[in-house]
RNA sequence: GGGCUCGUGGUCUAGCUGGUUAUGACGCGGCCCUUACAAGGCCGAGGUCGGUGGUUCGAACCCGCCCGAGCCCA
């Protein structure tokens, strides 16, 4: 704490003047930190249903902040801030992903450096040391949101910690038999030179040529002496294994069977039939070739076609490729092509645009290469991740479908291993004699096989004892997808032999938030990890939010310029007032950037502020509560308790836009405009004192997850002392000495209450209702009088139910002389219209309905009042509950609660009238 | 090419287990300095719910087709 006097007075809390969010924000936002006021402290024992964990993605940290960061985890506050007040613990944790390809390029990048001069340990030493100050920057920025995050609970990727849960999880699925080492055809990164799975790769684009290619039949006998195949990529034909034919492709059904010899190569290879190829495209003939594409791959596996390996793992020509050996594939196309046009071998050429597959990372387009690698078995488990996703509540709901197609779709095991130089590696050791496959102790964990040595000095299956180490290191996802586990504190137990999670209380995640971009590869990974570990789902319910659109509702993006960076909203606006708009979106919709949207923000905090200030005017901090609430009072009580209600549910259903507006609406109209303006007529009043105070600390309650640096600075400005004092008042001893100012913020903070609960106040709310009516229309009067709206008003008359409510309407609205008629004043009414009940008409009368509409149209129907009916009853037989009125029309009776009748009134006593809903008003 | 989603006053949106007067905010026009707030208050204008066909007594809401936008996956 500051010594200097004035520093500590203008920290303190106070309502003095204006709200200043820049100078507010800033000091709320360091104090949390310090207090460690968000800090998780559930033991593992405790229950798990009081306990509210997160789990919450980890961003890349050579990413700046950007507005999805910003949206994602200020929604994820939300969550994290009402639960904490609703009902128990609750941890939000975070973490940082620096264990990625983009960490490495960083690092090299900063450093001026190439990993490949490095060992293994010493580069990610190197990382760690880079990643260190942009995670400082990051972290001082997530602050700078103001989220309620444990910033005592964090993880990084690249930590040893994490090291050892990835190395872990590996053993154990190993062991459990989900994991395989195994020679294939894998999709791989030409530039990256590793392999890489089906998620990384996408589609783009490309400028390319058709190129239409003749190949001679070699085979004696056969009907014609040559065919012509199309392709994109010429360079492959070196590496053509076969021809294919479509089975029902009468025209070139003779080729089937015969040979063909592949220009300039001059190797011949089988045509054979198989449905899998696409008669519209070209000539019907198409080369396969080790590998191509996904379709050569199928064909490889089920023609067992022989392997002609053309192009290394750097896509430059191999020795197959003869006289194009050591030229990259794009030079070897081009070369290829001029060749097969001199030999007279090209029959046409022509440009077209397709989409190519391309490594996500770094744009190059794949190979398929044959390799050995590493992978999970999924595919025979799609039945129970899907499962696992229908078991976990999806917010929105129709994220699910996604996520189920995007598992229906999977043709891939997951492919784990990277051919890369960093990243963690697989505890693995293979026997130089004979590939026996040497997992590294648990305990030893984590290790890199590249500077460790093998728990074993013998092979157990030959004897021989050398062995090589695994060079490889798995997919980040491998990593990613542990967050949970991570955050639990799982690890094996050597004693128990089994695994443990240090908070199993946590476990499974009652949320995973996330954007709706990544389902399909994040949350996947993270299902099919913790499940296969764990047997449980690892999440409760997942929660999709959307995108932040630019205010033309076009996606953000670098190349289009059309990207806010965070910090320059927040130089700008106070981030309460961008909380306030980030829940304007409902959850899972795109939403768009808007400056305005923003000011609305700014707006409220004022408001609150301002409002603030006028009820620590009106009424003392502590007032005690009377035996009687007047109407009034007892009435925005009752309303209180209604919103409490509702907000409540929608905050636990993750309806935070409607929780937003429901509270702006009822804080601004009903509190502000209605009843401060009433309160201010009812200085001195107990009733009213009682009621503006309970009311004001419960908004202060509602707003603070939405609101958190505005409402905690007029909290501790005005509640938080009698709040630690009243909690002395009841704890048996004296108060113990306040501790530092970090200890006691952690106690006093509006942030760490019980949220509220609706008290169960009772009044008569259609008085209310109609009082709210009379007043307004009393201001219409007077606005449309251009009268001020203290003007005097000297006598009123009202007609309707404002019992209790004379007073409030009287004061607010200057009226000298208020009464309450009995009877309805001298007004002739007409019929001006007949309002039909159609939602119980329809179903009941159908057709008729028309008829009915039609006749009251044209005026020919009949009223029968109670008192009529009573009387034509009276010479019936049955006497029976006549208190209803009839309508009849279209040949019909129609009851009491079918319709209901409009009346027109004419005043024509004295003075004016004005009508409302449910009164009338005379002014004299 | 397949799947998902969306299309409501000038702008952003609520409403969508069908019920006839379509919600709110911003913007716009007018009035009002009223015991906090003029960056406030009050009042008002403005939409037939992308188009079209259908189901129904009745459709913004259900169904078909079309147009437009976005996302995911090939």
């Amino acid at each position: 704490m500051s010594t200097d006097p004035d520093a500590t007075e203008r920290e303190a809390p106070s309502l003095e003047g204006g709200y200043d969010p820049e100078a507010v924000e800033k000091r709320w936002q360091d104090r949390w930190v310090d207090s460690e006021v968000y800090a998780y402290d559930g033991d593992p024992g405790q229950d798990p249903n009081t306990t509210y964990a997160i789990d919450t993605p980890p961003p890349t940290v050579s990413g700046s902040l950007h507005m999805g960061h910003l949206y994602g985890h200020t929604v994820q506050d939300f969550a994290a801030r009402f639960q904490r007040m609703y009902d128990g613990d609750v941890l939000f944790p975070f973490g940082y992903d620096d264990n990625g390809i983009a960490s490495e390029r960083l690092t090299e990048k900063e450093l001026d450096i190439r990993h490949q001069d490095y060992e293994r340990r010493e580069f990610q030493k190197l990382c760690r040391e880079v990643c260190q100050e942009y995670e400082a920057e990051f972290t001082d920025k997530m602050q700078g949101l103001g989220c309620s995050i444990d910033w005592g609970h964090t993880y990084k990727t690249i930590e040893p910690r994490v090291r050892r849960v990835s190395q872990l999880s590996f053993l154990d699925l190993y062991e459990k038999g989900r994991e395989y080492r195994k020679k294939a055809p894998a999709i791989w990164c030409p530039e990256c030179e590793t392999a890489i799975s089906q998620v990384e790769m996408e589609d783009e684009e490309r400028a390319s040529h058709f190129n239409d290619i003749a190949f001679e039949v070699a085979s004696e006998g056969a009907e014609r002496d040559e065919f012509v195949i199309s392709t994109t990529r010429p360079e492959l034909i070196p590496a053509c294994v076969s021809v294919f034919v479509h089975p029902d492709d009468d025209e070139n059904q003779d080729l089937v069977g015969e040979t063909a010899r592949v220009p300039i190569f001059g190797h011949e290879v089988p045509i054979i039939a198989d449905d899998r190829v696409d008669m519209e495209k070209g000539s019907g003939v198409v080369m396969c070739c080790t590998f191509g594409d996904q379709n050569d791959i199928e064909w490889y596996q089920a023609h067992d076609l022989p392997l002609r390996v053309a192009i290394d793992e750097s896509a430059t020509m191999t020795e197959l490729a003869g006289d194009y050996e050591g030229l990259s594939t794009e030079e070897a196309r081009e070369a290829i092509v001029e060749d097969l046009e001199e030999e007279g071998y090209l029959r046409d050429r022509w440009e077209i645009t397709h989409a190519v597959q391309v490594h996500e990372r770094c744009d190059t387009s794949v190979e398929y290469r044959v390799s050995k690698q590493w992978y999970v078995e999924i595919l025979d488990h799609k039945e129970e991740y899907l499962e696992a996703g229908r078991e976990m509540d999806w917010y929105p709901e129709k994220m699910f479908s996604r996520y189920r197609h995007w598992i229906e779709g999977l043709e891939w095991d997951w492919l784990i291993s990277r051919q890369r130089d960093s990243g963690i590696p697989f505890p693995v050791w293979y026997c130089s004699e004979c590939d026996h496959e040497v997992m590294a102790r648990r305990e030893d964990l984590p290790v890199d096989p590249l500077s460790d040595e093998p728990p074993i000095d013998t092979c157990p299956e030959c004897g021989n004892d050398t062995f090589e180490p695994e060079e490889d290191v798995f997919d980040t996802w491998a990593t990613s997808s542990l967050t949970p586990l991570i955050n639990a504190g799982w690890d094996w137990d050597e004693e128990a032999q089994e695994f443990r999670m240090d908070n199993p209380e946590l476990y499974p995640f009652d949320l995973r938030p996330q954007g709706h971009d990544i389902i399909s590869f994040w949350l996947f990974h993270t299902i099919v990890k913790c499940y296969e570990h764990t047997g449980e789902v690892p999440f409760d319910a997942t929660l999709i939010n959307g995108h932040v659109l630019d205010e033309n509702r076009e996606k953000m993006s670098k190349s289009r310029g059309n990207v806010v960076a965070p910090d320059e909203v927040l130089a700008d606006y106070p981030v309460d007032a961008v909380r306030f708009w980030a829940a304007s979106a409902a959850v899972g919709d795109d939403f768009p950037y808007q400056e305005k949207d923003l000011t609305a923000g700014e707006k409220l905090l004022r408001k609150l502020w301002n409002a603030s200030k006028l009820v620590d005017n009106l009424a003392p901090e502590e007032p005690d509560e009377p035996d009687e609430l007047e109407a009034i009072d007892r009435w925005l009580l009752a309303e209180l308790d209604d919103a409490v209600e509702e907000l409540t549910a929608y905050l636990d259903d993750y309806e935070f836009a409607k929780a937003r507006d429901r509270l702006r609406t009822f804080f601004w109209n009903t509190f502000c405009d209605d009843y401060l303006e009433i309160a201010k007529e009812r200085e001195d009043n107990p009733s009213t004192e009682y009621a503006l105070r309970t009311a004001h600390r419960t908004f202060l309650e509602l707003w603070a997850p939405f609101l958190p640096h505005v409402t905690e600075e007029i909290w501790q400005a005005l509640y938080a002392d009698s709040e630690a004092r009243g909690t002395s008042n009841n704890s048996s001893g004296e108060r113990s000495e306040p501790r530092d100012d970090g200890g006691e913020l952690g106690e006093t903070s509006v942030h760490v209450r019980d949220w509220p609960t609706p008290q169960g106040y009772e009044a008569d709310l259609e008085a209310g209702e109609a009082a709210m009516e009379v007043i307004s229309a009393l201001r219409r009067y007077k606005s449309q009088n251009q009268l001020s709206l203290n003007a005097d008003l000297e006598a009123v008359s009202v007609y309707g139910p404002v019992d209790g409510f004379e007073d409030a309407i009287r004061n607010v609205m200057h009226v000298r002389e208020l009464t309450v008629l009995e009877e309805p004043p001298e007004i002739t009414t007409e019929v001006a219209a007949i309002d039909l009940d159609y939602s119980t008409l329809g179903p009941r009368y159908g057709s008729k309905v028309g008829e009915i509409d039609a006749g009251i149209e044209s005026g020919e129907y009949e009223i029968v009042s109670a008192e009529q009916r009573s009387a034509e009853k009276s010479s019936g037989d049955e006497p029976r509950d006549d208190d209803e009125g009839l309508l009849r029309v279209a040949g019909e009776e129609l009851e009491d609660e079918l319709f209901e009748v409009e009346l027109e009134r004419t005043y024509s006593g004295e003075g004016e009238m004005l009508e409302t809903e449910s009164a009338v008003v005379i002014l004299e």
